[in-house]
DNA sequence: GTCTATAGCCTGATAGAC
DNA sequence: GTCTATCAGGCTATAGAC
């Protein structure tokens, strides 16, 4: 009984694994069929073709298309904040540390251009994001703001840098950069276009926006 | 005879002019379904429903959807180019001016979200603007650098300033500020959310990024 | 220029056999 | 969990009568 029991538990863990595997296929399809024909152009037919499988059966691992969307909304930003965590790891405390993880959050979001639009833009507007599917967005704000305080702690910006407002000035640089990016230049992946030069340009700006009462570190 | 021929010419020109206004209003239409249902979402069905004709009918108009798409971007592009250039006619010349045009820019892309997000995100990837719908682009980008250059002159920026990076520099600063204005104020426009007093912050930094050599104006 | 009718596609989603 | 079959609807675009 023992023995059989263990057995029952060994293929549920095997079939469990297993449908997470198709979960993450259908997810790594639905990422490549928006990036062929835009955000809105996904289609669950499309997917299953390219899996193989008719349509119904995608049904079994996701109750609808939207819920598909919202599962890539939540890939999206959960590889993000890892990609903005690790850059900011190797980089120096405060100012640098900022520039490094947003510098990393375009180089993702240009390798990842439809995800980037699902989750920046909302292309698709009977598309809302559940919260649990926007949880690491508030987290990543949070990081960034503590961020700037370190840049303040140090010297390097003045305190108005570490509000809501900075995030926001921050964010503009980096999503205008993206955008006209995106926009303009479509098929060059981030640093070889003709607008990522003035990314690192706008942010040493920043001590200007918010200028430190006393220089320590530069 | 010559009456004949002078009642005919009047009919033709009145049917011109009704065919005219019929085109507007398909185009009035168009709009305000891309900003209901995304610029996506558009279809000629929902339009000739709102049109109260029948589908097929609106092929007299438009020889194909692209062709809508088409007229609302150039539609889009004139309209912005207008909005621009009588901004910079009540602005003091040189750097107010640039500061002036974009700011109305603001204005009018969020006044009219579908169309600047059809101009300037291109979210339909099988729609390409064509030459002649694109022109106004072309005609901003130099009006654009020309108002740089005479920042310049006036000793109000440095020479670095009049060039494409100089454009660039501004079109990001105004892009992201809209990017981030649309995706997460959705409804409030221009001069109302937590973004766009960023904007002339930011713009203010110009003459940090290009220092002039010696100040003449301020 | 309007209409009806229709071709020829696509889609999301469900029911039920196996 | 897979399939077939199907519902119910959408769409662009064309043909042809009036």
């Amino acid at each position: 009984m023992g023995v059989t029991i263990d057995q029952g538990s060994e293929r549920v863990d095997r079939r469990t694994r297993r449908r997470q595997e198709t979960i993450e296929e259908i997810l790594d399809i639905a990422e490549a069929v928006m990036s062929e024909v835009g955000v809105n152009g996904l289609s669950l037919s499309e997917v299953a073709r390219r899996l193989g499988v008719q349509p119904p059966s995608l049904y079994k691992y996701f109750p609808s298309l939207m819920a598909v969307y919202d599962a890539l909304f939540r890939r999206g930003q959960v590889a993000n904040l890892a990609v903005m965590r690790a850059a900011m790891e190797d980089a120096e405390p405060g100012l640098p540390t900022v520039v490094a993880s947003l510098d990393a959050a375009c180089t993702w979001a240009l390798a990842h251009r439809a995800l980037a639009q699902l989750m920046f833009w909302r292309p698709v507007p009977s598309f809302e994001p559940s919260a649990e599917a926007f949880a690491p967005s508030i987290e990543m704000v949070a990081i960034q703001r503590a961020a700037l305080a370190d840049a303040v702690a140090l010297g390097q910006l003045g305190p108005g840098a570490a509000t809501e407002e900075g995030v926001y000035a921050v964010s503009i640089i980096t999503s205008g950069t993206l955008t006209q990016a995106m926009a303009n230049e479509p098929d060059l992946p981030w640093r070889e276009g003709r607008f990522s030069p003035l990314f690192p340009k706008l942010m040493a700006l920043l001590p200007a926006l918010y200028p430190p009462k006393k220089r320590r570190a530069g």
